[in-house]
DNA sequence: TTGAAAGCGCTAACAT
DNA sequence: ATGTTAGCGCTTTCAA
């Protein structure tokens, strides 16, 4: 049965064997490694030569702890990494890469003990910021206050008004969504949601807030149920029964949307002639996948990301950090559910 | 305009100023709070009290380069964390967190350069092992040969046989799926599935195998697409045109094998009465969203990740590493769709 | 039982 | 231009 422990691993490389082999003290070689110092060209080149011949690698813990910074931040999702928070993460790992910058990631589960154990672990570990995101767009408690390093919020924006966070702006996105069925000619409008939580508030009161400055108001009561096709099925159903005359339908999310395109065709009624219909969070699988293809409202979670971390790395660099809730464009993602061809 | 900085941020407690406010040298404090040397039981608690009052969080940086080891594990995800990515890697976070070991996240984006350029880096930092994990269950180069710490593959297994790899037993996934087709009396087998890959060549395989042992053969030409519900439709059209007599279907992911419950129940046959279809990653969104809900192979990412990380953590640990793949069993989901109710 | 001292691997003043 | 020295914050011998 073999090991691969069989052939011990190499071993580590210091500065005092490069400079050994240079023929130089530690501190030239530190010096014509890092570019900092004054070196000659030649020694320089020694220095190279010898460093690489060896495979030398700085420990960076060692320069961690000389630096009293780490590059590296933390980061704690509240839920499992679904397909809201995976793009917002992603995003963050490019910017934070661009800057060196390294992530250490926890999953909190949304437990607060959790969270916090992870928040203290991070300390510890002397990361120099901390990024804190969950899977929906709601107000959650902050993580802890007087911490010694920045935090900023992605998607979960903290409910304390000294933190900084960064979400979509749904609230425009729901506007946007709207103005798009009323561009397309409809003017009886259907709201339909998952849970009545922040999202759907916000997003239901921005859609009547379009009709109403059109002169106009919701075709029918706004149906809330939950954030699934199912649903969707379900209150498509429910439209056709409720006998209103409606045009065009905003929903909550792209599988709910899903859902009532698939009931409205299955009963006959042409999407989008008659009827438009348009999700939310242009979910690739969701919209690709319907009959006919979803217009949808991409929430730039990649771009939340990116903004979340260039905050985070902003604050990190001293340049102090702007507090309260900032809200990234969405833009609507026109497809034939809602096209007037 | 006020900016957070305002607040000057709470400066760094050591143990230098623990043992000062209890009247102790520093290493008496080190013993007290790691509990390794011999401490009087008064002196102890005087400590435990400064160290409370102060908030001194032992700086993890130092004890690292003390140590020569970091308690952090580096991992590298050449996809986008998707859907199949994601389970993985929270199995193994939490694995590694029951073990205290933090995970540094980067995403090689299927780019060797990048790839090496992280690997690097995790060296710099001196991690202590490296997960590397991938979208698909297919063979990947190496990541690099004679690195001083262990690497574990998960899902994407390494190419090179001394590498250790932990994967989804998929091939004997396939035959479950087969055989609880036949189990529900089906006999006149097809099978859909995307992309002609590791996956697909292994769960066609396997699904031939099954079937040949019962003295069967498939029903039709694998039909082999995209990993889409467009293709499942497409695939569904086709099996149905062909007039070939088929009861079920395997198929390469649930997705395809929603798209062909729907062209069949649009055409009128019935799943599962007529034709029973089974998809495959038992993906929560496809499988409830589909009518019939969907059966499903489920490819147990989640102990992938936890196997890897358990894997990895025990190499770290000394105890050496098997080489080769190792594969974590699937099992079949039963749904309506394939029901015999 | 406690403390002084050495040192992990590196960088940055300060000498030379 | 190069080397010497003094740490970063901690753990761990080794003396007392």
């Amino acid at each position: 049965m073999p090991k691969t422990s069989d052939t011990s691993p190499p071993r580590r490389v210091t500065a005092a064997e490069v400079a050994e082999r240079a023929g130089v003290s530690i501190s030239t070689v530190s010096k014509a490694l890092s570019g900092r110092g004054a070196v000659r060209y030649e020694t320089r080149q020694r220095v190279l030569e010898a460093a690489r011949d060896l495979n030398y690698q700085s420990n960076e813990v060692a320069v961690s702890l000389l630096a009293g910074k780490t590059n590296t931040v933390g980061v704690i999702t509240s839920d499992r990494l679904g397909r809201l928070t995976s793009p917002v993460l992603l995003g963050a790992t490019e910017t934070l890469a661009e800057h060196e910058i390294a992530l250490l990631l926890c999953d909190g589960r949304g437990d607060r003990i959790r969270e916090q154990y992870f928040v203290d672990s991070f300390l510890r570990r002397r990361v120099d910021g901390i990024l804190v995101t969950g899977s929906g767009i709601f107000g959650r408690d902050t993580i802890r206050v007087d911490l010694p390093i920045p935090v900023v919020y992605a998607m979960a924006w903290s409910k304390d008004s000294r933190d900084a966070s960064v979400v979509p702006d749904d609230g425009a996105g729901a506007r946007s969504a709207a103005e798009h069925l009323l561009a397309t000619g409809r003017t009886k409008i259907a709201f339909v949601s998952g849970r009545r939580d922040d999202a759907t508030t916000i997003r239901l009161a921005n859609t009547r807030e379009v009709l109403t400055s059109s002169g106009l108001r919701l075709a029918h009561e706004p149906l809330i149920g939950q954030w699934s096709e199912g649903w969707g099925r379900q209150a498509g159903l429910q439209l056709l029964k409720s006998g209103v005359d409606f045009d065009g339908v905003v929903c909550g999310n792209d599988q709910i949307a899903r859902g009532v395109v698939e009931s409205l065709r299955e009963n006959g009624v042409a999407v989008p002639q008659a009827v438009g219909v348009i999700g939310f969070d242009n979910w690739d699988v969701m919209v690709e996948a319907s009959r006919p293809p979803l217009s949808s409202v991409d929430l730039s979670l990649h771009e939340v990301g990116q903004a979340a971390a260039r905050t985070l790395v902003e604050a990190i660099g001293g340049d102090g950090m702007q507090p309260g809730v900032r809200r990234v464009a969405c833009h609507v993602v026109p497809r034939e559910s809602t096209s007037t061809a």
